[in-house]
RNA sequence: GGGUCGGUGUCCGAGUGGCCAAAGGAAGCAGGCUGUAAACCUGCCGGCGAUGCCUACGGGGGUUCGAAUCCUCCCCGGCCCA
């Protein structure tokens, strides 16, 4: 099998490490390893893969991965990349947020007995930290520090630059409770590497030096920052964060935020979120450069993503949804596969008493929410946007009556190419 | 507290009595090209019972036939002085 710390390096996620030799001890394994993160929502998104997925690799080399979910961080907040002073989360929704978030998790890494000595553990930082007390935490960590060396932190230092945000002693404070956590795991779980983005590198150091001052000897790893092609924010799109959670986002939304990603960060992805062969990888960005038609990669990637998050079933279904929506013909579809196909398209109901004398189309699509207003549904019919069932229309005082039904019951609205809403008569 | 400059549509930003639903840019949406792309081209981009009406230029009040534009008070921000 090929070394660990080679296959890092192929998919290029080593950023930064503070000792090299970390890397050898990876690639025998048995190496006890942490990432934190801040249960500030009740789901993970795409965000977050990064690191799961590079602990999921880890752990396959026989590696322990903890994970620690930050209860007492989350209450404090990362000044880093933040422009300005975070909200505060209550601990009740701290909690919540992390019983939803174990499940997600758990797809990831492998938390059962099965996986012997490199069995995956959660922990709480609101386990050591809950308990400890002011003068306590002042006279064991604080002590080890000097402030200058703390402002001079790249998180610390934007906030300065910021004279209109500043930043509050709490979030200040925030890289001592993040060494602490290190220093307890090295501690008390024989923890010696902590992972995270590129932005944690110096809350990283800072623990490992920590550590270091107790005659420890504990390394830091970061991964780069994903980015996009355009420089903006990976992640995100138009209607917000992309989810995990199905309820948030659909695997088929899942499924669509991959398969569009741009021809030049495929293959940068391929690496960071999947965990197909080197020479699949490489053979994948050959086709790319030949058939960027094909979008060969793209598909993979979408594939393999939707399957390590939601499963193959519903990844296959994200796929025949796709395929429908994007090539074939919706009105050759039969009732089953129409609703599959639209199920995770908006609906809406309407009477069916109310189709016998027939219904404006554009009230329909504004009631919709398909668009904004009766004059945006004007504007997308003038413009040939808009489609009923497949066939585009071209009178913007069209009626829309009992005829019009697919099926007797649905009426498939669809807006350019990809907005679809579904309209059912009862 | 005093002075001064400013607050315009999703954002940036012009306009300083009628020709203003408000230039220009960005974002967004639609059409074309294409690979469900990028780039590019075209159109749209407050609402409605629609050759008109309503709402809108920080908020209230006022002047005027007519106000984003003038006056006044208030709120908010920048800069300078105390």
């Amino acid at each position: 099998m090929q070394r660990l710390s080679e296959d890092l390096k192929f998919r290029g996620l080593l950023h930064q490490v503070t000792d090299p030799r970390v890397l050898e001890r990876l690639d025998r394994g048995g190496v006890t390893f942490y990432a934190g993160f801040d249960p500030t929502a009740p789901s993970l998104h795409v965000g977050n893969l990064l690191q799961l997925c590079t602990m999921k690799r880890l752990q396959l080399y026989g590696n322990r991965p903890i994970i620690v979910a930050g209860g007492a961080t989350a209450l404090i907040g990362d000044p880093g990349g933040k422009s300005g002073e975070r909200a505060l989360q209550s601990s009740a929704d701290v909690g919540d947020n992390l019983e939803r978030v174990v499940p997600q998790l758990e797809k990831f890494l492998d938390f059962s007995a099965g996986a012997g000595p490199s069995k995956a553990v959660l922990l709480n930082n609101a386990q050591w930290l809950g308990e400890m007390c002011v003068v306590e935490f002042l006279r064991d960590v604080g002590k080890h520090f000097t402030v200058n060396q703390m402002v001079s932190k790249e998180s610390v230092r934007a906030r300065f630059e910021r004279l209109d945000q500043g930043i509050s002693y709490t979030e200040f404070s925030y890289m001592l409770l993040q060494a602490y956590d290190f220093l307890r795991l090295f501690q008390d779980h024989g923890c010696e590497l902590q992972i995270g983005g590129s932005d944690q590198w110096g809350n990283i150091t800072v623990g490992v030096d920590l550590i270091r001052k107790f005659s420890g000897d504990a390394f830091g790893l970061t991964t780069p920052l994903v980015t996009k092609s355009d420089g903006t924010k990976f992640g995100k799109t138009e209607d917000g964060s992309v989810w995990l959670d199905p309820s948030r986002t659909t695997p088929y939304r899942l499924y669509q935020f991959f398969l569009n990603s741009d021809d030049d960060v495929v293959g940068k992805y391929l690496r960071y979120f999947t965990f197909l062969p080197n020479e699949e990888i490489a053979s994948l960005d050959a086709e790319t450069d030949l058939h960027p038609e094909r979008r060969s990669a793209a598909r993979a990637l979408a594939r393999e993503v939707c399957s390590l998050v939601h499963g193959d079933d519903e990844t296959a279904r994200a796929q025949r949804i796709s395929d429908v929506l994007f090539g074939g013909d919706i009105s050759t579809l039969s009732e089953d596969e129409l609703l599959d196909a639209l199920s995770t398209a908006p609906s809406s109901d309407i009477s069916k008493s109310s189709l016998t004398v027939g219904i404006p189309l554009v009230d329909l699509v504004a009631s919709s929410g398909l668009v904004r207003s009766k004059a945006d549904a004007r504007r997308a019919i003038d413009q040939g946007g808009l489609r009923v069932n497949g066939e585009k229309v071209d009178r913007s005082d069209a009626l829309v009556t009992q005829l019009d039904l697919m099926y007797g019951k649905y009426l498939i609205l669809r807006k350019g190419k990809r907005s679809y809403h579904v309209v059912a008569a009862r």
